[in-house]
DNA sequence: ACTCCACAGGAATTGAGGGGTG
DNA sequence: CACCCCTCAATTCCTGTGGAGT
């Protein structure tokens, strides 16, 4: 007999609570950093320019939350008292990899039209041109600036531009958020003077404050006494072992919840975590296979034919002939050794491919170990569903 | 303790493809 | 139309690395 709509289950009582962009009104496992960008933030109620603040910790922390928090508060404080004309603009650079290209989409945001085609001044003026447009205080976010590399020069400008004199009477600040620990290193001295006047991180949470993250959340998420006592001890463990995102324990506790309502269950028991879990790791697996491109799935194909001929790890050299072989029987392009050589780094951020460093010492110094980091069956699963890759891996076995 | 090799990965360059101005 | 800007995958060239083997 097929489901009813009408049978709905009784397991969530708001399931909104546990979507990614819901945002909780308090963050008690947070409060010393709120702290600090209160006091990084504080004076713009004096009448000064709050101060370039870099925000870093990994994915999942509550950086972009506790931002936010904070300014949502600055903007209250603005509006009740009235001296403070304040502007937010809220940017995220994930796409970006640039500060040309951040700079285009950011006066793309303030007139609808994202330039093109003009150098990097002009890009730059118009920007301050529009800044000056909104006049005040203006706090820019820019979230996940880590993206654009070393080509950072934007988060000089963007502090700089009144004292440069691009801009008058009206203050910009700039909040950046990343999420690479080794992002700040990377900045030139320059710009690290001008953006990095505040330093907050954010570490990754423990254990015992995912799981008070997770109970808080579901005391409004779920009816009363539908959570097995355990759940979000578990999902907090699961989540905790990998990488501490809050985020991520969130989202096994929302599919541990689902998997329940959805099978008539009239409590989430700890096997409900666990099956979560398996469904969201092998998606995210799914979904880092399909974001690569052509060539970066023919080097895939090549780590796993050899994975499945139990000649994995391999060395590059060996990857490189298997990867000849492979675009040779699927008839396509083939490029150099130096580029499979950055595919394979890319295979291994997307989390798919696992690179180990190895010594040789007089036979050849340093050299890498390419071995799958991911289930077979599922990436083979995969592999097959993207169709020009499909057969090409039918007719190697 | 020194050497030495194959590899890693940075730098410079190219060419096609997105777009611009005057 | 001639000429210019930015991007991105890819190529070529080249330097730095570090421990096994002497």
């Amino acid at each position: 007999m097929s489901k009813s709509f009408s049978d709905h289950s009784d397991i969530f009582s708001d399931e909104t609570v546990l979507y990614e962009d819901w945002t909780p009104e308090e963050l008690p496992e947070r409060e010393e950093e709120l702290d600090r960008l209160h006091d990084a933030l504080a004076p713009a109620t004096r009448g000064g320019a709050p101060h370039n603040t870099f925000v870093y910790g990994k994915t999942g922390q509550g950086k972009t939350v506790g931002v936010t928090y904070k300014l949502d508060d600055l903007q209250a404080y603005a509006e009740e008292t009235g001296d403070l004309d304040l502007t937010v603009i809220d940017y995220s650079c994930a796409k970006d990899n640039t500060s040309y290209q951040v700079a285009s989409n950011l006066v793309g945001e303030l007139t609808g039209a994202k330039p093109r085609g003009y150098d990097l001044k002009t890009v730059f003026d118009m920007l301050y041109e529009e800044l000056q447009e909104i006049g005040g205080t203006v706090v820019i976010v820019l979230d996940e600036i880590d993206s654009i590399g070393s080509d950072a020069d934007i988060l000089y400008e963007l502090p700089r531009a009144r004292a440069n004199g691009h801009i008058e009477d009206m203050w910009v600040s700039v909040i950046g958020i990343s999420n690479d620990f080794d992002f700040r290193g990377d900045l030139s001295p320059k710009v690290k003077d001008t953006l990095c006047e505040e330093e907050i991180h954010f570490a990754p949470y423990d254990a015992d404050q995912l799981q008070s993250i997770l109970e808080r959340r579901a005391e409004k998420a779920f009816q009363a006494d539908v959570l097995h006592p355990d759940v979000p001890q578990l999902a907090a463990a699961f989540a905790a072992k990998d990488k501490g995102s809050a985020r991520q324990a969130i989202r096994y506790l929302y599919k541990a919840g689902e998997l329940a309502a959805n099978n008539g269950y009239d409590e989430v028991v700890p096997e409900h975590v666990r099956e979560a879990e398996e469904i969201i790791e092998r998606r995210n697996i799914e979904k880092g296979i399909r974001d690569l491109t052509v060539q970066d799935h023919l080097c895939l194909v090549a780590v796993t034919a050899l994975e499945a001929r139990d000649e994995a790890p391999a060395r590059t050299r060996e990857v490189y002939g298997e990867y000849k072989r492979v675009t040779e029987i699927a008839d396509s392009d083939s490029i150099a050794l130096r580029r499979v050589r950055d595919h394979l780094q890319e295979l291994d951020l997307a989390g798919v491919v696992d690179g180990q460093t190895r010594h040789s010492g007089v036979k050849g110094g340093q050299h890498y170990v390419w071995g799958l980091d991911a289930d077979y069956d599922t990436v083979v699963d995969v592999l097959r569903s993207v169709d020009r890759i499909s057969d090409a891996l039918a007719r190697r076995t």
